[in-house]
DNA sequence: CGCCTTATTGAACCCCATCAATATCTGTGG
DNA sequence: CCACAGATATTGATGGGGTTCAATAAGGCG
């Protein structure tokens, strides 16, 4: 069933992988682990890197985009607009993760950097004949897309659910676990991390107002669940006391 | 770059499509669109079909699961729970949805008939086995992944944004979308439809309580925008006018 | 018809939004 | 280093949309 020319490629010594995706993220957990040397090296030669300023728009909803990209580092947030001016943030990306709608020319969402973003972009026809001859790729696609969609469905619980001070503090927890590769489920003790988001931000990610945000952050803080410095770096004592205001 | 047997395989005559998926839509439209008809007959040999009775819990949360399902028909409805009771409801499915959660035992949701559904089922394995055969099956996989995780996020806007008044004006227009193959998103003119849902889901799908639920689906019906009979049966005169309640 | 479930309607309350004022941060230039 | 200005965040007062609690009505099925 396999053909065995690919076989020998993914057998080819590791010096051939390009040197600019050695040290990437995206090779390891990302889609370019599906790709053998060769292939790596073939989109290599197709990518930009680019580093992006905090607040540029990525991808503006409705429009046709001819690239995709992988995240290398910061934070980009996905967006929806209601016709008159309402915001919804309906997800945030991380490195690596892969940035664009598979499968379809428009994504009725838009994309902006949240935080400074370093992004390795290739053309969409490129990646989408990669596509074909390895299909590891579509495969680690078919992973994100169902990651991406349980997270918006915990979300759901949260924007449907959830009390304005739970919110925050799934949100806190949310950012927790993805800054800081160290906090998961189950770990105990502290941490700390930036904010990605300002307060408008959050507020449009939780379905509140700014001043709600503000008025339950200073709420946690004057309880002794996090502290505040400089606004946006959050420092947290017991990640378990925070994990607890999650759902009351 | 293909295997030239399954060429051949393809090519075999539609009659040697299994009687059973022959007037099925999941063939269509579904994931089994991927399948040739050698594969279908393969596959066809451990299915089962079930008719299952409104209300019948299909997948447990947390629970893990032996086998995937397609909807033949029906609606199906996914909910995530919390510790204390609360209770979001996350996706609704309708045929010919790929029912399961692929790439992991586990899928932290419950599924349940929220109608009568027929459903067609097959052992886990066996779904994976042929995933390695027809990439095609990965492919229509990812599509639909894609597809609910652009349903969740346009619902995440519904949840985080709009008032009762539009979400309950979002909810009946998407009904009459899935439920009714003639309404589009372009279609005029009137439809009509029976709720698949009780109150007390479509309170859970909204993020709202029965009796807003109620209340909103009153002044609907004194502003002639909707009628209802027998509590469940919504007839639309004029879906435009509908279509402009779930924006304000 | 009678019972039970489901849905509607009413009244009081509360959480969060809104409007408004003040404070803090950040970066720039004197 | 400080002063200033604009953006960002906090805090306060008030009001409204949706929840909660409670009672009534309507549907569904024996």
């Amino acid at each position: 069933m396999k053909d065995p020319k690919s076989d020998i490629r993914q057998d080819i010594h590791n010096s051939d992988v390009p040197e600019i995706c050695r040290s990437c993220e995206a090779r390891h957990k990302g889609v370019c682990g599906a790709l053998n040397p060769a292939q790596l090296a073939a989109l290599a030669k197709q990518t930009t890197r680019r580093e992006i300023t905090e607040g540029t728009e990525l991808i503006a909803a409705d429009e046709p985009v001819a690239s995709y990209s992988n995240i290398m580092s910061g934070v980009v947030k996905l967006s929806k607009l209601l016709a008159d001016g309402r915001q919804q943030i309906v997800g945030l990306q991380f490195a690596p993760d892969f940035l664009g709608r598979p499968l379809k020319a428009d994504s009725r969402i838009a994309a902006e950097a949240a935080t400074t973003v370093r992004l390795c972009s290739f053309p969409k026809t490129t990646l989408e004949r990669m596509m074909k001859e390895a299909p590891g790729l579509e495969h680690k696609l078919l992973e994100q897309a169902l990651n991406e969609l349980d997270e918006a469905r915990d979300w759901m619980v949260t924007l449907g659910r959830k009390s304005a001070r739970e919110k925050i503090a799934s949100f806190l927890y949310l950012i927790a676990v993805h800054i800081d590769p160290e906090v998961d489920d189950l770990t105990d003790g502290g941490c700390s991390f930036d904010l990605p988001l300002t307060r408008a931000d959050i507020a449009d990610f939780l379905g509140l107002t700014i001043e709600t945000v503000s008025r339950q952050l200073t709420k946690l803080r004057q309880q002794n669940i996090i502290t505040i410095a400089n606004n946006r770096h959050i420092t947290v004592p017991d990640i378990n006391l925070l994990r607890e205001c999650c759902e009351g």
